[in-house]
DNA sequence: TATTGTTATACTCTATAACTATA
DNA sequence: TATAGTTATAGAGTATAACAATA
């Protein structure tokens, strides 16, 4: 009942934000030829060292049968490669190769100064705040199992 | 060169979370018939009163031409309705019927209780800190102009 | 000529059903 | 029978080109 009508939970705002934030990320990564998807697995892979699909699908949040194209245009790229895994023969280890990481540590240093642009009305001490809740929401929601 | 590699930007946390709370967020409007663009116009109309097409939509940071079928469908639910300019007739204004104002507040409740599931990890204060601060960011970028 | 709204197309993300091969 | 990976399809969100009516 204040000026606004009511006030926007935090939900709301995160999705909303969430998507604009996306949006310019989206196309930031495009400029390097990289979907948001693509992304998330090469970070994912960079954080965790080699995983199963099934497993990386989990971490990175994406319906394992949905991981599987991501996962091809990767090793199209030659950023990751689908290693056998010689003690059970259905499982195959994805792991980044050489070329993958050296990207994942590039953007990531472009990419901080790409948030500089979204992130300016915000002063120091709340970027740092907003990162440490968000980054606890992330990891709750994410590291679980 | 922390435990995990390197630090996360909070661009890429906010994409990412924004992402995951979208999913969740989507689930809860998809209960009540509504997509998450559907709502987003619905709040925007509950906020600001009757627009034009093309305000709206760069409220909503959805291009114009994309704008169209979501207004389409609310109209049909007869949630909103197009009302036409008359000092313009190339314009049209866009607002909430009654019964789309008596959604909007009934889907603000109950979006608050969803949300409690999902911020579990931070406490009251933290929640009201993400709350100002992700308000902070969205109404840099939406009110803008 | 510029603006408001529209139609149509394409790509990404997400969700789902049905399948192969191994265990 | 259960699990790892795959294929295929569909809806929602986003981006873009081309267009009609009006200013």
């Amino acid at each position: 009942m204040d000026g606004l009508g009511y006030e926007q939970g935090t939900g709301f705002l995160l999705a909303r934000m969430g998507s604009l934030t996306a949006r310019s990320w989206t196309a930031f990564l495009a400029a390097h030829d990289l979907t948001q998807g693509q992304y998330t697995v090469l970070v994912t892979l960079n954080e965790r060292g080699p995983l199963g699909q099934r497993r990386l699908a989990e971490l990175v949040a994406v319906d394992a049968r949905n991981i599987v194209a991501v996962l091809d245009s990767l090793a199209q790229k030659e950023l990751i490669e689908r290693r056998p895994d010689e003690t059970d023969r259905r499982r195959r280890l994805v792991a980044l190769t050489d070329k993958g990481t050296a990207l994942v540590r590039d953007l990531a240093d472009k990419a901080a100064q790409e948030q500089e642009e979204f992130l300016k009305p915000l002063g120091r001490n709340e970027r740092a705040a907003l990162n440490r809740l968000l980054r606890r929401l992330y990891e709750t929601h994410v590291e679980g199992s």
